[in-house]
RNA sequence: GCUCCAGUGGUGUAGUCCGGCCAAUCAUGCGGGCCUUUCGAGCCCGCGACUCGGGUUCAAAUCCCGGCUGGAGCACCA
């Protein structure tokens, strides 16, 4: 089998379809899975992509047999592409594209058709040396199928722009219609797992397994995977980096692998949700819900809890003695140790106190609001009791000590900033580690600053 | 417009090929409960679907016809 990305740029969720049911089902049935780049469009093809493509299918746990470029290929398109003029089954064109479009409509081959195989031959030499503008190769199809667009489609065009990799080397390309079926047969493919978006072209395709009398790989269409929220149109994301409208193509707004990698979603989450949506043609929602759901089942055994308290309001306690509190880094895992947080009379809490309440800090002690002034509440020491906060029906709230506090920024999937500030023992997180803030969701450690860390929101 | 395809709970999915064991699976979500000093996790209970109409049949989610809805393609892109 084969994934088989343009690569004009990172892969996004769409391909992670791809890629995945390619990878699931040549491992389900001992296959190989091989990386076609398709870059047969000296237009679309963003250098930086192979190796993005490469990294980011490494990420997802695809493992590839054998990659394949394309663009390494074109004498062998040439090899067939010729023999398919010596056949008689292709030709040179040099109708005017909007002239050609006419009489396809009508069902009227061009004058081209029948030029003879000589004289095709001959064209085409000039093609290659670079002669000619304004021509293509089509193959003879059947010149009144019901499907205008597979008559006497085209099979190679002329494309002076440099390719990045083989630059002006060559001015003539196959387009995928022929170098799909071309590659497809030559690397041995007997399955194609592909988006529905395809089935004209494996119409199209099959005409040129038959010229060849070569057996068609059995192709698989599966439904349009509609994904709501990120961008995903390559090349959009690529002109909104280019404008600094994003920060990169692992901005939380794209619908990127490496934004998700950044926002601290596992691969093994996305792997399991594309094989568990499956291959069915009809199409179908992606499922943001499901997908968190299951990333939360793969990070929550392991992500330490700190608290993070947003929009920070200071709260300075009467009557209660410095003390030290020691807490589970996760509540159902000794091993991972215990976080120290040192009450002394000043913290901040996210939440709106209201005058006159009882409120339980978290694994601290009972309080009573007394008075706001100037922006800092006051607060009264109460009781110690967990029992009597619960016969008050008193709030639990999380809560920070103002010295050693850890500003942290927050980036959530729509890039905005949520400031506040976290225990001191957050300082030990690693970069790159996911972590709970409590009731406020997961994150991924961004970077750590001298001042301030940044994480990036994963989900609740 | 033309050609082709698909429709199972809020979402994803099993079952559709080869009709009965499907008053429909699993997950997620939602509601409730237990536990818990996270509104987290876990455990328990519950909610919720075969697009509609006709036909074939002893029997239809499954087969046939039609409607409706949704989608894809109709490039010198992939």
């Amino acid at each position: 089998m084969r994934f088989a990305p343009n690569p004009s740029g990172p892969l996004h969720l769409g391909h992670a379809r791809a890629a995945v049911l390619n990878d699931y089902f040549s491992k389900k049935y001992n296959g190989k899975l091989i990386l076609r780049l398709e870059d047969t469009d000296p237009k679309r093809v963003l250098p930086e992509a192979y190796d993005m493509i490469k990294e980011d299918l490494e990420w997802l746990g695809i493992k590839i047999d054998n990659v394949v470029i394309q663009s390494d290929r074109m004498d062998t398109y040439y090899e067939y592409g010729r023999k398919l003029i010596e056949m008689g089954h292709a030709y040179v064109c040099q109708c005017n594209p909007e002239k050609f479009r006419e009489l396809r409509a009508n069902g009227i081959a061009c004058q081209c058709r029948d030029l003879g195989v000589e004289r095709n031959l001959e064209l085409w030499e000039k093609m290659l040396n670079g002669e000619l503008e304004n021509t293509v190769v089509r193959l003879k199809t059947d010149i009144k199928h019901k499907n205008p667009s597979i008559r006497d489609f085209p099979i190679f065009r002329i494309e002076k722009t440099p390719h990045p990799r083989t630059e002006d080397k060559y001015c003539v390309y196959p387009l995928m219609n022929f170098s799909v079926p071309v590659d497809d047969h030559l690397l041995g493919m007997t399955h194609v797992l592909r988006g529905k978006d395809h089935i004209v072209n494996t119409e199209k395709q099959k005409y040129i397994f038959d010229y060849f009398g070569w057996k068609m790989p059995e192709y698989i269409h599966y439904g349009i995977l509609k994904i709501e929220g990120p961008v995903l149109s390559t090349s959009k994301m690529h002109a909104g980096i280019l404008e600094g409208k994003y920060r990169g193509w692992d901005d939380p707004r794209l619908g990127t692998l490496r934004a998700l990698k950044r926002r601290g979603i596992k691969p093994e989450a996305i792997y399991k949700l594309m094989t568990e949506i499956g291959i069915k043609q009809a199409d179908v929602k992606f499922s943001w819900e499901n997908l968190y759901a299951a990333n939360k089942d793969i990070i929550d055994k392991d992500a330490r809890r700190f608290f993070f308290v947003e929009n920070p309001k200071k709260v300075v306690i009467e009557g209660a003695k410095h003390r030290v509190l020691n807490l589970r880094a996760h509540p159902d895992r000794e091993d991972l140790g215990t976080r120290e947080l040192i009450f002394d009379r000043n913290i901040y809490v996210s939440d709106d106190l209201k005058i006159g309440k009882m409120y339980r800090l978290m694994e601290l002690f009972n309080i009573t609001i007394d008075k706001i002034e100037n922006g800092t509440i006051y607060a009264k020491y109460h009781s110690d009791d967990f029992k009597i906060a619960r016969q008050n029906k008193a709030k639990i709230i999380h809560w920070i000590p103002v010295i050693d506090a850890v500003k942290t920024k927050v980036i959530d999937t729509n890039a905005k900033e949520h400031i506040g500030f976290a225990e001191k023992d957050f300082r030990i997180a690693n970069i790159d580690e996911i972590v709970q803030f409590e009731r406020f969701g997961f994150v991924r450690v961004d970077e750590k600053k001298d001042d301030e860390v940044i994480c990036y929101f994963a989900h609740k």
